[in-house]
DNA sequence: CGTCTATGTTGACATCCGTCGATCCAGGAG
DNA sequence: CTCCTGGATCGACGGATGTCAACATAGACG
């Protein structure tokens, strides 16, 4: 479940060198890309994430992550299920209470795929 | 809404805008991130996107896109919907055919968005 | 052991979403 | 004008999703 001992995590590796905007996707690569995305577009999920990385230390017990929020705390586990199987964060349980923590090399393959094209030139050249 | 017109993103700097990593978001700020992060949360939207991106001229008409999927047209059109309401995509009519091209700005405000903490504080740095 | 607290799981429910066929609208060609 | 084609919209259907209350589980502590 948690690598006990993740150093320093290449994330250039596999995060570097393909915008989506560069060549087109297969259809495998969008499947699997899709489902990371698809665990971003919850505002609730997105604050959770935020919130986790924002933590000093980079990491979150479950019991400071359902304060902020207006719905339970099953809402707030499922969720955080959510996330996890999309490999954006990871959980230990550390005693009475879990912690999670942000997996940055997830979030930098997301950035880099997205990264913008040099520039469009707009066919109407911006007017629209 | 946007009012960015930039041209050039600079895509090195990752004090850019405002990585989430660093502090939390507020609520609507998540509600309208996440819109856009669901528009990309389907695999027929993610290569409709790159594809788009990735045509010659930055742009590419309809007729172009419906060949590649399995999907009907009228997804195919429901999808570009999505996009475009997302702020993703943009689209104009001229003559028989619609084009439709990336916007860039959209793209760049989620990858600064998603840039990684300098590097993963190891949550098991050290026993406890 | 028993009990309390912190999280996860289950089942149910309402809503949303992706998909299709059918239809409608806008332009170009006769 | 009429016909044809590219594309959007509509209405419907099945499956996925967000949410909750209720229950289950795992440690801590006495």
């Amino acid at each position: 479940m948690s690598k006990s001992e993740l150093t320093v995590i290449d994330q250039t590796a596999d995060a570097c060198c393909s915008p989506m905007v560069r060549e087109p996707l297969d259809e495998t690569a969008a499947v699997d890309l899709a489902r990371m995305f698809k665990a971003l577009g919850d505002p609730v999920r997105l604050r959770l994430l935020s919130l986790i990385a924002s933590f000093e230390g980079g990491e979150a017990c479950v019991c400071d992550l359902t304060g902020p929020f207006d719905v339970s705390q099953p809402t707030i586990s499922h969720h955080l299920k959510v996330l996890r199987e999309a490999g954006l964060v990871d959980s230990e349980r550390r005693g009475t209470w879990v912690y999670y923590w942000v997996l940055p090399p997830a979030l930098a393959k997301l950035s880099s795929l997205l990264q913008a094209p040099a520039e469009a030139p707009s066919p109407l050249g911006d007017a629209r």
